[in-house]
DNA sequence: CCGTTTTTCTTGAATCAGTCAAGTCTTTGA
DNA sequence: TCAAAGACTTGACTGATTCAAGAAAAACGG
């Protein structure tokens, strides 16, 4: 887990102001990778005290625009945060239970993929998620047969 | 343009009762593709008159479960709907407008990729977003040098 | 170290896609 | 044509996200 004395050197590098939710968001992002965010402002409030929902959007919306967290979003699911930017990573979604998790890009620079035909597109980023089940929602499906 | 004889029978083969409301949504969806919810209610509306939107969200949930439709909703979008199931192609979206435009997938049969490391998972699909600007966004753009 | 400027955070309300539930109507199959 | 099963309508509700205005905090020059 990432200290307030780790986080703020990003922030800064970013051209960001330092402020204590900031910090904690950030922090927060790190240690829960995948989050949404529900989950993220408690947390966030778990280490600050009382803080509001809105400040945590801003700070998420902030965060975003300055590339030290990547915003994912599957379909029928909450917005969800991670801390890892660096590489273009990809992720698979269970459709059961909806966990995330990562996978490691083969090429590792974004875009990974180029379309075939872009119809004039400027094409910066290919995301990809793989959908399937998670070891424990496809375990009761083995009953099956 | 399908004609509701031509639709009825893809509802009939998915084993589903033919109603109005189901014909004139499957219609549209393959009028419009890629539209969102708001857009496929109001262009049912303008071909059956007065119709709920709670019914146009159940069928949209029954053609998807039935696979006559296919859902896709890019981050920050509503939901989106298209009637091109047969094939697992993919979508560029624009991060100017929204637009989104079709894209062939080299493979043609889900999953089209496969990740490296699944972490156990069982994966059925590979879901490709690539990201970037449309023509008409990317425009403004070139005034910059 | 202090005041000013700028940006961020709090508060509280509003929006809006999507969902729930109960009752009525339509389709289907006999 | 009739009964049973499934769909649609109505109306209220949920819950994530956004808007707006004022209070607080950070950055910066003096």
């Amino acid at each position: 887990m990432p200290t307030a004395a780790a986080i703020e050197p990003l922030l800064r590098a970013a051209g960001l102001r330092v402020t204590r939710q900031r910090v904690a968001v950030l922090a927060v992002v790190h240690e829960h990778p995948h989050a949404d965010t529900g989950t993220l402002i408690d947390a966030v409030r778990a280490e600050l005290g009382p803080v509001s929902h809105q400040a945590v959007y801003d700070v998420l919306q902030v965060l975003t625009d300055a590339g030290l967290v990547r915003r994912i979003q599957p379909s029928r699911s909450l917005a969800r945060y991670e801390a890892r930017v660096a590489d273009n990573h990809h992720h698979i979604v269970c459709r059961g239970c909806g966990t995330v998790a990562d996978v490691d890009c083969a090429v590792g620079a974004a875009p990974c993929l180029t379309p075939a035909e872009a119809h004039g597109f400027e094409v910066d980023e290919a995301e990809v998620i793989y959908w399937g089940l998670c070891p424990a929602c496809a375990a009761p499906t083995r009953a099956n047969h």
